[in-house]
DNA sequence: AAGAACTCTGTTTTT
DNA sequence: CAGAGTTCTT
């Protein structure tokens, strides 16, 4: 690929700190790619490159694609999420950033814990907000940097009475993390942030080690991620890029300032600019365009296809979610017949909900794909019941662990498993633990010997998957009533095991880079569809993508009404999924919004009168082909004779 | 104190 | 409509 003048200036730029400000598909990670292709080029040493991307999905992509240029030194370059990055550090220097934390806990693990906190520090209260409330505005207030109380008196309508009381929740939700060793997904980079910004020591070793750090996907970091960046910069250069426009993640705290105010915080920085789009055609440009400029915001983007003409999107409407997914089947079968490779299709959904059908039709059709961002494989029941096991070997004061390992056996309820564990949270290893459990439990040694068993095939991750899926087995089964189709991921979950040095690392990179069942099932395979939730397609392409469920309720989505800013951040998710298409964009969705879920104090339009709001409710005609004739003819309607045909 | 049987609630997006 | 919470039975 031959760059474009703006893509290689920016690529071989050699001044200060740099921000690209670029719109979709300009080549803002091709040029990143290139800039450290033209770094390690001219000598720069890739050990001191650090790369930054969203997911570690983009990460992956990036060192494949570096891979291509530079062949083996693209080994030697740290690329990964936030979220990799700080863990590392944490992991590596424990006593400096005084962490000596265990286990990564995820959203559910965060819940389960707040609701213990919320009962122990408040009771029972209906009235009170709820763990996920609770959760909700933990992170939130740390992801934007701002104290607890601060963000609770200036950003919700609680009333002092409770502020006072959600802050001892969080604080002993605090409390019980330290307790059992965990560290939250905020924890990373807030135990990071604060030695970085703390501790003089810390910040001059680390800024000591790199010369570049470039930022993919600037637009969605937030106030806390730029702590980061902006106390291990100088010497290292920043290189960030991204695009105002696809900000679409301002519900975990981004925020765009991070680019629009990132020339008056880097005082000596340059802003580049890109302008050709190369991923899209034209009329797929043109309906996006059209999209932005219907907004009370001023972005001032308008896509010009380097790639020239080609199809103009489609709009379907269809009667129901299933005709919606019958089609797309269908069509789907239609081109891959049509010699085109399953690889080539993307399908994207607003919610992973509100894709069960679609799922559901390719699973009947033996279409094969990949689900991103779907129920993950680590979060169904079985699978956590299975990693208890594990996670109490691994760190015996991780309470909720033993709540859910003990609970699985027989005459084990709430109470008794309760009692152990306080005794074992004094404890710091396995061994004492095991004793305390023969001595309180002694009539459970079936459960004694199971754990003793996984400890010694502690060493091998495939090896204690394999045997604490033996001997969980039997209680197992009388569990769920598909166990069958569940002992399936057990044999899966060995398979990605295997490429581990230790459970701990197993489970804590699927615990930061969640993957859905159908991810893990076809890990190697190359040709696939791919069903993904428009957030998790941000940065990715296919020749054709498919958007379901364009409709009212989901563009905006329902429960961003009400809130201007949250709305017009409905307008972008729009925008980022239509500019994914390469070729061809169909849009499919049913324009009566029934069946629908409209949350009740959104419904304003309802009482007003008024429309619900819909993104694509004065769309030129010219920008799409609505071919109601592409759908088959329904069963309900009336027969109409040939001779009138 | 555990487990079964019942009722109720809440249904975005993610590292 | 499923998963969480509540009440009833053992
Ligand atoms: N100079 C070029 N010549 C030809 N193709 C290019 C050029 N630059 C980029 N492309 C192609 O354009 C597409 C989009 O590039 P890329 O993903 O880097 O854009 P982006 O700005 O990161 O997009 P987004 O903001 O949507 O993530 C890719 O398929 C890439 O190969």
């Amino acid at each position: 690929m031959e760059l474009n003048e703006g893509q290689r200036k920016a690529a071989e730029f050699a001044g200060g700190h740099a921000l690209v400000l670029a719109g979709a598909g300009t080549g803002k990670t091709s040029t990143i790619v290139a800039r450290v292709a033209h770094l390690v080029q001219s000598g720069a040493d890739a050990r001191r490159l650090l790369l930054l991307t969203f997911t570690r999905r983009a990460a992956r992509e990036m060192k494949y694609r570096l891979k291509s240029q530079i062949g083996a030194a693209a080994d030697a370059i740290a690329a990964g999420t936030f979220h990799n990055f700080c863990l590392s550090y944490l992991r590596r220097w424990p006593d400096l950033f005084q962490c000596p934390e265990l286990t990564i806990i995820d959203r559910d693990d965060q819940l389960q814990l707040m609701k213990l906190a919320r009962a122990t520090t408040i009771g029972t209260d209906a009235a009170f907000p709820k763990p996920a409330d609770l959760v909700n505005y933990s992170s939130y207030a740390r992801n934007t940097n701002r104290g607890i109380k601060t963000y609770l008196v200036e950003f919700t309508d609680l009333d002092p009475d409770t502020v006072a009381q959600v802050q001892a929740v969080l604080n002993n939700y605090t409390d019980r993390k330290r307790e059992c060793r965990y560290l939250d997904y905020d924890d990373i980079l807030h135990f990071f942030a604060r030695r970085l910004h703390g501790d003089a020591v810390v910040r001059q070793k680390l800024q000591s080690r790199y010369d570049h750090l470039l930022v993919d996907e600037m637009q969605d970091t937030n106030p806390l991620q730029w702590l980061i960046l902006d106390g291990l910069r100088d010497p290292a250069k920043l290189f960030c890029v991204g695009d105002d426009a696809q900000s679409i993640y301002a519900f975990r705290g981004a925020d765009f300032q991070n680019v629009h105010s990132f020339a008056e915080r880097v005082p000596d920085s340059t802003t580049l600019k890109l302008n050709e789009n190369y991923r899209s055609t034209q009329e797929i440009l043109d309906l996006s365009n059209w999209l932005l400029n219907q907004s009370p915001l001023k972005y001032d983007k308008e896509l010009r296809s380097a790639r020239g003409p080609g199809i103009k999107p489609v709009l379907l409407e269809v009667d129901d979610d299933l005709e919606e997914a019958d089609w797309v089947a269908t069509d789907l079968m239609d081109r891959h017949n049509g010699n085109t490779p399953w690889r080539d299709h993307m399908i994207l959904t607003r919610t992973a909900y509100a894709s069960r059908s679609v799922e559901a039709a390719l699973i009947e059709n033996d279409i094969p794909y990949r689900f991103v961002g779907g129920t993950t494989l680590l979060a169904s029941a079985h699978v956590k019941d299975l990693l208890s096991m594990l996670r109490v070997i691994d760190n015996v004061t991780d309470q909720l662990a033993w709540m859910r390992f003990l609970m699985l056996w027989p005459r084990i309820g709430e109470k008794t498993a309760a009692k152990a564990i306080d005794g074992i949270l004094q404890l710091t290893n396995i061994a004492d633990a095991v004793k305390l459990l023969r001595k309180r439990l002694a009539d459970k040694q079936e459960m004694i010997a199971a754990i003793e068993s996984v400890i010694e095939t502690w060493q091998k991750p495939r090896e204690a998957i394999e045997t604490a899926s033996k001997v969980l087995g039997k209680i197992l089964e009388k569990r769920y009533d598909d166990w069958d189709r569940r002992l399936k991921d057990f044999a899966l979950l060995q398979r990605l095991a295997s490429k581990h040095e230790s459970v701990r690392s197993f489970i804590e990179t699927y615990t930061l880079d969640p993957i859905t069942e159908s991810e893990a099932q076809r890990q190697d395979a190359d040709d696939l569809v791919t069903l993904i939730t428009v957030h998790s397609a941000k940065g990715t392409e296919a020749p054709v993508c498919y958007l379901i469920g364009v409709a009212p309720g989901n563009y905006p989505h329902a429960r961003s009404i009400g809130d201007d800013a949250q709305e017009e951040e409905e307008r972008r998710v729009l925008y980022v999924a239509m500019t994914r298409a390469k070729d061809e964009l169909i849009m499919t969705g049913t324009m009566r919004s029934h069946g629908a879920f409209v949350p009740h104090q959104n419904r304003r339009w309802t009482s007003s009168g008024s429309s619900q709001p819909y993104f694509l409710s004065n769309l030129p005609d010219h920008l799409v082909t609505t071919d109601t004739q592409m759908l088959s003819d329904d069963f309900d309607d009336e027969i109409i004779s040939f001779r009138d045909r």
